[in-house]
DNA sequence: TTGATGACATAGC
DNA sequence: CGCTATGCCATCA
């Protein structure tokens, strides 16, 4: 277990109810902002090794696009039960629903 | 260690 | 808005 994984476990049990997060947000939260795929990788093999809401991590376009039709089911499953409204194919409206990770961190720069 | 893989992101057309 | 090409690097065999 590389510290990169823990933190990126870490980052996605800090996104709240009722918001989901990008891979790559993810990542720049890990530290690593070219992880972006790794956030991928550890979910699906830490996801079933530990007690992750992988659920709550969708793509920069919002969208569900895990090849498992039952996976991405589950997903948008459980997004709906978090009160995320989620379109047919699987696309979630990030501009709503998305992360906002400044809780995280106050290193926030708009105010 | 090396080689291959992948639940993505970003840039160009 | 969609397709193509590249980067990036942890995980698995």
């Amino acid at each position: 277990m590389e510290a990169y994984t823990q933190q990126v476990i870490t980052v996605i049990q800090e996104i709240p109810t009722g918001t989901v997060a990008t891979y790559g947000q993810i990542a720049r939260l890990a530290g690593n902002p070219r992880a972006a795929r790794q956030v991928a990788r550890i979910l699906h093999s830490m996801s079933q090794k530990y007690d992750l809401p992988w659920h709550r991590v969708v793509n920069a376009k919002g969208e569900i696009v895990i090849g498992d039709p039952e996976i991405a089911f589950t997903q948008t499953a459980l997004l709906s039960e978090e009160g995320i409204e989620v379109s047919e194919k699987g696309k979630v409206h990030l501009s709503k629903y998305q992360w906002n990770p400044r809780d995280h961190d106050s290193d926030w720069m708009y105010g």
